[in-house]
Parts: structure tokens; C-alpha cells; sequence
RNA sequence: GGGCCGUUAGCUCAGUUGGCAGAGCACCGGCCUUUUAAGCCGGGUGUCCAGGGUUCGAUCCCCUGACGGCCCA
């Protein structure tokens, strides 16, 4: 059928409706519960119990199917939490109530009204005493077998996506579970919620390219934040000892499987903890949101089993270069022989530091093979300018970054608040910054000032919410757990 | 940014070694009072992603582009 003549259907069918006197989208249509709820309550009673009993409901939701029989009908109702069949007959509707059921168009919202009772098969139905027309639907619903599989339909009209695909709905009933998961964690743990500024004059706290805007009264060029970071620890400074901040970053960079420009972070700090304490403290956090409080059962990802058995291993990057990237010492501990070595491996090593070129080499190398979570700790100072140093070795940081799936799930340390020290990074940073727009044009003076008012030794962490909800739903791409996923503008 | 792959009916997909475009579901008409991917009878509804080229003839071959996917940067 061509689309157009599908739609003239519809819409043929609204106006004879109307035309009827039907209001097709009344204001209201008061239901008395969910069929979750009539279910939880009626599917273990029997068909005589429920003859006697006879129990009235009034449900409402889209009409998914319908099974014609002559004198009567089956028809099935999903309200968006579960489905239920509905037993439409002639006799005890009327004819004009009955043929009005028959001439509904699959996705129109029905309100009914009637008796739970039991088929012959045992299905769990309502016979339909009266029904009210709750809302037209003009286009057709996706395919009820197959569902809908085209990837950029799904992306582009999610509301398809989770009209067709259970599976859709229930992945992100579990991102929600998910966050109020590590919510509650967090909240039992004393750390206060807090919103911090999405709108920055300066960016910072990462590594990335920011998008720009423009604030029109105040005449001033403005950020979307590329991290909370800065502004968490000013809260530090103002005595709030422990806070988070669960929200969306945005980074103006690449889109893969592991990408989206604009993504969710969960940031926390603590007050006199240190990195190792955030580590345990991460770990223990991001089992719970795997379900798995003690971490032993593990999870399964794209067909690898990863470990969560606890203590997560921690491996400091020069020893994860060398046992899993199979580096030689001398070649990780060498400046001009990493250089070359990456240069044959393919790695771009323009303007990139020795301790920058040692990431580089545990992406390129390590991070693949990371499946079961690893915290590769003990970052170069060089590439970590937010973090304190270790007291053993001054071009080291108290730094880790969490790797699972083959992803970077988390990064974290012991915060710098030292604010000469960290006057000295920005504007070391900002003095050789040239054109790379993912170090900030300026020193973000404001921020050094807090500090000098004193702030705590203490540990932060952001958690790749997106990410950790991937390896949690066992989804390949980033896509499948973000429901409005960026994708290109179709003319 | 580069390489490879995809785009055919509303949906899921076949197909055409270049010759009137196919199926299932959905849809339209008819029958049917316990069906449930209901069934039975009848109906094919299309810019084969877009534009150009080759050809008697292009959905198919060639070129360019759009969008998407995977891999790489």
C-alpha cells in the first residue's frame, strides 16, 4: 500500500469518527491501574475463581492487535508496561460500539471497561462491556514481528524504537535503575548532590574540545562544560566534603561506538580520601550498579566474560606497557625510541610528550586487551595537571583511569590543591597551548584563588555513565543507551 | 579525514548474468462468537536513496553525491 494511501486511511477513518460525533482525542480517560498492576494481582488466579470474584477493570493504552470472529473480537491492549488481550462481543457492546472496536486502526488509544476472565487456552482477558475512543494514531505502527531493525530509524525516531522493540524499553528502565542505583549509594554515603554550571566562561577539568555559544545580554562567549571538575572542588573549598554531580558533558570531538558529543558523567570527590580509597570506594560503587554487590559473579560482554571479582587489579602504566602491550623497558623509558616505535605502529606523536606518548601507547596497545576492569595507575605529570604528584617520584601523579570492555570507564585521583603548584600547570599549559583548542585559552585564575582560600586533600573520580550502562546491557555502541543519539541533520 | 559495506512496498527482507518488480506482515473488500504471528477467499499498493553517464533498454554496469553501519585515523 503506498504510504499516502495508508495515511488517507487513517485519516478517513478519524473523520468518519468525528463526523459521528467521537471526540478523538478527549481530554481524559480515567484508568484504575496498570496492566502490570491487574497482572501482578490476576495471573496466578484461576478462571473459576475469577468468574467468581469477577473483577472490573479500566485500562487504557494502544490496541496492538485485533482478531475479527465474526460476532466477536480479540484484540490485544498494550499501555506501555505490559499487554493484555481484550474480548470485544457484539451482543454486549451493540452493534454500533462493536463495529466502531472493528474499524479502529492498529495503534489507536482505547480506554475499556469489563470483567477479567479466563479464554479457553487460559489467557488472562477482558471482556470489553464498554470503550471509550482515547486518542487516533495517523501513521502505522512498525512491523509486530520483526520489529523495526533499521538502525537510523530507531536513533532518529526512538519513540519507534520503543513501540516496536521490548527490548529497547526494558534497556533503558535499566539505565534509570542504574543511576538511582548509584545515587542511592552515593547519598548513603553522605556525598551531596549538587549542579554545578553547564554554562562556563572558561572550560576545563579535561582534555577535549569544547563547543562554543554566545550569551546575547551579558555580550560574552560562553562554554558547555567539558567537565564539572573545577567547579566541584571550589564546593570543596566551601566546606561541602563530599559531592557528586550526575549530568550531561559535552565534548566537541569525534563520534564512534564509543562517543557521543554529548554524554553523561558521574563526578564525585571526597574530602581526605586519596586515590586509593577513591579506587575501592569506585569499584565497590560500579559492582552495585552491576548488580553485583560482591562482585563475583562477573558479567558477560560481546561475548567476553569479564571478572568483577574484587580487588579490581591496579597496575601501574609503565608495568601495563610492558606486560600487557609487550613493550620493551627501554623502549617505554626512552623518549626518541617510544617516538619511533609508535611512528611504525602507526601513531600520530606530533607535539605529544614523553608521558603523552606513553598513553598513547596504552591505547593503542594495553586498552584493547583491558577486558575484566584494570586500574592503571601512576600517571606521568605531564598529562595529568589537575592531579597531585606522588611524593616518591615528582613526574608521577597519584592518578588511575579504570579499563573495561576495552574502554575508559573512569579517571580519577588525588586532587591537586596546591594552588601555587596549580598556578604553575595552567600556565605552563596556556604558554604552550598555540592553537590546541583542548587546553583553555586562559588560566582559570578564579579557580586558583578558591584554592588559596585552602582546600582539603582529597579524591575525585568521573564515571562514564554511558559506557558503564554498555557494558552493563551488553550493547556494542554507545547508541543503543542514549535515547536521542547525535545524529547527522537530514535535509 | 581514509577504507569497506548498505539503502528495493508502511515494516522485515528476497530478486533482477541489463528486458513488465517479488514474499511475509501491515493495508483494502468479503466470511467467521474463545482467537492469539487466528484462519479462509479476493486485491500488489513501488521515485528499487538522489543526480549524471554507458545502452535499443538501467533498480542492476560506471561516475558523483546524500544518509547510515563497521574498521582505521
Amino acid at each position: 500500500m503506498a504510504e499516502d494511501e495508508l495515511l488517507q486511511f487513517r485519516r478517513d477513518k478519524l473523520a468518519a469518527l468525528e463526523a459521528a460525533g467521537v471526540d478523538a482525542f478527549p481530554a481524559r480517560f480515567p484508568v484504575d491501574g496498570t496492566v502490570e498492576r491487574f497482572r501482578g494481582q490476576y495471573d496466578e488466579t484461576s478462571a473459576e475463581a475469577l468468574d467468581e470474584e469477577g473483577p472490573i477493570v479500566r485500562l487504557a493504552g494502544r490496541m496492538t492487535a485485533l482478531r475479527e470472529h465474526g460476532k466477536s473480537a480479540f484484540s490485544d491492549l498494550d499501555d506501555g508496561t505490559e499487554r493484555i488481550q481484550c474480548h470485544l462481543r457484539q451482543k454486549l457492546l451493540g452493534d454500533e460500539a462493536y463495529q466502531r472496536w472493528l474499524d479502529l486502526d492498529l495503534g489507536d488509544f482505547v480506554g475499556v471497561e469489563g470483567q477479567l476472565f479466563r479464554t479457553r487456552t487460559g489467557e488472562l482477558t477482558v471482556r470489553v462491556d464498554r470503550w471509550e475512543f482515547v486518542a487516533k494514531a495517523l501513521r502505522p505502527m512498525p512491523e509486530k514481528w520483526h520489529g523495526l531493525k533499521d538502525t537510523e530509524v530507531r536513533y532518529r525516531q526512538r519513540y519507534l524504537d520503543l513501540l516496536a522493540n521490548p527490548d529497547v524499553r526494558a534497556l533503558f528502565r535499566r539505565r534509570a535503575e542504574i543511576v538511582r542505583t548509584l545515587r542511592s549509594h552515593l547519598d548513603a554515603n553522605d556525598f551531596l548532590e549538587v549542579e554545578t554550571p553547564t554554562l562556563q566562561p572558561l572550560y576545563g577539568g579535561a582534555t577535549a574540545r569544547p563547543f562554543k555559544t554566545h550569551h546575547n545580554t551579558l555580550d560574552q562567549d560562553l562554554y558547555l562544560r567539558i567537565a564539572p571538575e573545577l567547579y566541584l572542588k571550589r564546593l570543596l573549598v566551601g566546606g561541602l566534603q563530599r559531592v557528586y554531580d550526575l549530568n550531561r558533558n559535552f565534548r566537541n570531538e569525534g563520534i564512534s561506538r564509543q562517543h557521543n558529543p554529548e554524554f553523561t558523567m558521574l563526578e564525585f570527590y571526597a574530602a581526605y580520601w586519596d586515590y586509593a580509597q577513591m579506587m575501592d570506594f569506585g569499584e565497590e560503587l560500579m559492582c552495585l550498579a552491576f548488580g553485583q554487590a560482591d562482585g563475583v559473579d562477573g558479567i558477560v560482554y560481546q561475548d567476553t566474560e569479564l571478572s568483577l571479582h574484587r580487588p579490581w587489579p591496579r597496575v601501574p602504566l609503565r608495568q601495563a606497557l610492558l606486560d600487557y602491550g609487550e613493550m620493551d623497558a627501554a623502549v617505554v623509558d626512552d623518549e626518541d625510541a617510544l617516538r619511533a616505535f609508535l611512528t611504525e605502529n602507526e601513531v600520530n606523536t606530533d607535539g605529544l610528550g614523553h608521558g603523552a606518548m606513553q598513553e598513547a601507547a596504552l591505547d593503542k596497545l594495553v586498552k584493547p586487551r583491558l577486558q575484566s576492569p584494570v586500574f592503571i595507575t601512576e600517571y606521568p605529570l605531564e598529562i595529568s595537571p589537575l592531579s597531585k604528584a606522588s611524593p616518591d617520584n615528582p613526574e608521577i601523579v597519584e592518578r588511575f583511569e579504570l579499563y573495561m570492555g576495552g574502554m575508559e570507564v573512569a579517571d580519577g585521583f588525588s586532587e591537586l590543591n596546591d594552588p601555587r603548584e596549580q598556578s604553575r600547570r595552567f600556565h605552563e599549559q596556556v604558554e604552550d597551548r598555540g592553537d590546541d583548542e583542548e587546553i583553555p585559552p586562559a588560566v582559570d585564575e578564579d579557580y586558583v584563588t578558591a584554592l588559596e582560600h585552602g582546600m582539603p586533600p582529597a579524591a575525585g573520580i568521573g564515571i562514564g555513565i554511558d559506557r558503564l550502562v554498555m557494558l552493563a546491557t551488553d550493547s556494542p555502541t554507545i547508541r543503543d543507551v542514549i535515547l536521542f543519539p547525535l545524529l547527522r541533520q537530514r535535509d
